[in-house]
DNA sequence: CATATATGGTTACAAATGTAACTGTCTATT
DNA sequence: AATAGACAGTTACATTTGTAACCATATATG
């Protein structure tokens, strides 16, 4: 018996899809529970205004593409974020089903709040976790990043 | 400008936790697949099996420990197997409050055939990714796990 | 130019989830 | 033994999410 194994010989605790679920679960919490104590925010928002302020403006898709949400979920954090007065839209001339979105002096303002507990938060992890077990990380991930560019993800 | 970068210099693309959250969700995501196909299970479904097959006899607390789920979600992923007959619960002589849960004969059918599915699931990963890509994700998943182990994750 | 089909974005409804309160049982302290 | 607190597990309610249908506009095809 390999490892209090009884059935088989499968392992829950080796299998990578428990194991990365599990550690993105307790890493994103810790962070969310910043953004969500300061402002309030949910995960869709935050990511929302984290695509605007680091890729500047954009339409309501190309932020869905750019943080792997699905559309109804960027549609509510734009609406959320435009009523806090972050961002605002404006219509495509062209395509009168566009819309651009921006974020304003406000949204800017908390971007950069932000922006900043997020590197704090990095140099916690870095500690946290290891130099090395971060550069680990960050490469494995380099690979998976690969991997879902090529098959649709 | 370092990449497409706005406003000050924070790049979500290299911010770990949301990194590490999308690769999780797109590598949950296909297996889940699998067995939401086969079976029509739910994550916390499957998880419960999974922790129950690969770890034997446990009580619905114990369950939430080994795979970090909250009592409530356990709570109604038992009641779910139950329900399919895939485990049966006794409760304990000395405790009444704790009851022992344990996978049926079906149950064990169902785990054996879902790990299966789990282990080509890995070798397809591992082709996917790549021998050293899983190999580095594995290593910086493991200095994660020590860090939640210190705190409390 | 009429019709079909795709696309950007929103909304309605159903299912999943988290929070908090609850029941029943156990343990410790008096 | 009586009371208070802790703990196993469930349930009710509010919030979040996903799916599918939808509206408006754009593009392609006959």
């Amino acid at each position: 018996m390999s490892a209090g194994n009884v059935i088989g010989d499968f392992d829950l605790e080796q299998f990578l899809p428990f194991r990365l679920n599990r550690a993105a679960e307790f890493i994103a919490l810790r962070f969310a529970a910043a953004y969500k104590a300061e402002y309030g925010l949910t995960r869709p928002e935050w990511r929302t205004l984290a695509a605007l302020g680091s890729s500047g403006r954009m339409t309501a898709t190309e932020v869905g593409a750019h943080s792997t949400m699905h559309k109804t979920k960027v549609s509510r954090a734009v609406f959320a974020l435009e009523e806090r007065r972050w961002l605002k839209r404006t219509q495509d001339e062209d395509d009168r089903r566009a819309e651009h979105l921006e974020l304003t002096a406000a949204g800017i303002k908390a971007y950069r709040d932000l922006t900043r507990l997020a590197r704090d938060y990095s140099a916690e992890l870095c500690e946290l976790v290891g130099q090395e077990g971060v550069q680990a990380l960050s490469s494995g991930l380099n690979a998976v990043e690969k991997a879902m560019a090529k098959r649709g993800g």
